[in-house]
DNA sequence: CATGAATGAGAGTTCATTCAT
DNA sequence: GATGAATGAACTCTCATTCAT
């Protein structure tokens, strides 16, 4: 696998990337790929054997790129927490050029049939590490929330389960987002519901909730 | 299309509900259903022309035997916001061999290209009422919050902001369920934090939350 | 072969008709006549055993009731003569509706490969039957003419020629008439030129014909 | 659509003209034509889409190479008019080998059912340019005939009528050499009665008609 | 490296034909 | 007779994958 042209890798990625966020993973095909790209069909596979390996790749660089610039921003623990639900609600609204939906149709194949041991391996260190990811944030959530406590602007009895709710609400919105869409108020409301409800109880407001 | 044996139909959709569960939507093709059924290749367009229509009446059909029976027991709103938890628990964690993923790879095929107009109208009707699913079971929560309120047993400021919580929280533990995976304590946890949350300050326990 | 209720096989012989009229021959099929009908799929083959069989019949039935009545009502051999020029002109330009092309496909279909010693029999024999009708015309033609010639309005040196002559060009308009298109003054001049050729020269009108 | 390798392209054309030649168009399938060149199924879609396509082209190539040399050595007008009419003689005798019925069946399936509106334009603008075609020819005819009375060999009184009627009989000729059958000694009465039509009163022989 | 022609497996779909009722 | 469900053959078309250049 050439890894000497990196160039043209980069390439393919960056043009596979918008073939997934536009058609999700199960359904794309090598010949879109190569299409999308204005290369060979062989060309193709010099580089990548399969869409799996392509995607894997694709996410990669996805996520190198989200920096998280505004949480490094950020000085104190629930300026983090804001600067995180806000980077995720701008995440949740732009859901339509995302791969959300790709890496959730990933994820799906991955838990199907696999005929190689070593595709089997692949899929399952995929998904451990998709699983790090989610309980990384519940880790962090939870250490900015008991900061925040600590600090005296939250008050919260279960800080870790706050935290997996969160991350949970959160999850819930996404792919609501993806299936049967989410209005822009929708998001917010649950949003600043997730982050408010971490606030003592002097602070609150006397919203109208119905 | 033979619309009298209705006994072959109900055959074909009951082992097409086996091939949704066990490989999602959009990598499901007729021959796999023909194949599972163990009938000719024309048979089938007999009583379904593509994936789509047939995955359509295994829904319609799974959520008819979905009968909520345990909530029609529930006398208190208290108990009934109980066992619709109690479902929805045992819903996530019995996920292997349900349609959600199938559901959700459904969405997603739909929210994409149509070549056809009357596909489109389809689609967009499918995902309404989908849509309104997810609004009704919130209305419905939100009703029984009220109602757990004026009862004197629950205590929350808002409780349509819960409702939808809860939901989207329910959301998010189903798409982990089916994509990275979720223990039975995270749901146990995550379910038992929805509902516990609820309750009058006054019965909150000193759990060790981390 | 139910000779018996001789009513369902006169329905579906006429509903064929406008099948075969709309679509030719060789792309009709036996479900595009069952659906026409609104009969069982087995029930057509009660009656015919292929769209052949069928056409045949189809055209036996046409034939019957293409009496030529105006030809009939005619009394020299000129006005018989100008009687069946106009027929023919009527049928040039009622094309459309008419089982010219079909039969044109049907005759195709025979000359092509018959796995059946039957087959070939059949074909051959349907063939030689349309030859005979053409000679049929062409030697009732003649005989007009040389009525014609013998009654003294009609002069022409070599009337098996020309009734040969008068013939080939109606096939010709015929089947220019459902494939490139005829125009239905080209239709007219021909069929006039046909009969005002075989006119006495004194007759001979000063037309500007380029 | 490899458009490089004109070698394989012309390959596939010779070969499908066999088919067409030896089954008309309707019942031709891209797996005859894949059949007929011993190549992969795939294969011959690299290099055209459909039977309708692929006959446009075999039909271009056997219009390219009918060079019409007789007429081109033919010095006066009455040469070429004879030499035309030795040549659609031969093209008629030589009719099973030729594509004769495979156009009228590919004008019949043009003149019905058009899905989409890009086939229909194909489909009118084939038939016009065959339209176009057929009053070419009628033109040449007509000015040959008109140069043959100038130069004092031919005398008729109209002589665009007479072009037309040379052509609809040729035309006539020709389906029935492809339908219901045509001796050659038919075939050339007919010719010769066209050509000699033509010639002044003078040259009139005494031959026996009938 | 890169190309793209070529292959062939496989899915979709349509119908002729049969047969139990 | 009549029905229409069922079968299976045949065709269309698409792609993953290979390989000669």
């Amino acid at each position: 696998m050439g890894e000497k042209s990196g160039k043209k890798k980069e390439f393919i990625i960056e043009k596979a990337r918008d073939v997934f966020a536009r058609k999700g993973f199960l359904t794309v095909t090598m010949k879109d790929i190569v299409e999308e790209c204005g290369i060979s069909r062989g060309g193709l596979y010099l580089y990548f054997e399969d869409t799996g390996s392509l995607f894997l790749e694709v996410l990669k660089k996805e996520r190198e790129s989200d920096s998280g610039e505004e949480i490094d921003k950020a000085e104190t623990s629930v300026e983090m927490l804001s600067a995180f639900l806000r980077e995720q609600k701008k995440e949740i609204l732009g859901v339509k050029d995302s791969l959300i939906d790709a890496i959730y149709e990933y994820c799906f194949s991955l838990t199907r049939d696999h005929s190689e041991e070593t595709e089997k391996k692949a899929a399952e260190s995929f998904l451990a590490e998709e699983n790090t990811r989610f309980h990384m944030s519940v880790k962090v959530l939870h250490s900015l929330i008991r900061a925040g406590i600590r600090e005296g602007y939250l008050d919260c009895e279960k800080p870790l389960q706050e935290a997996y709710n969160i991350m949970f609400a959160i999850e819930g919105l996404k792919i609501c987002a993806v299936s049967i869409g989410v209005t822009e108020e929708e998001v917010s409301n649950e949003i600043n519901f997730l982050f408010s409800h971490l606030f003592i109880r002097e602070d609150e407001e006397d919203e109208d909730d119905g």
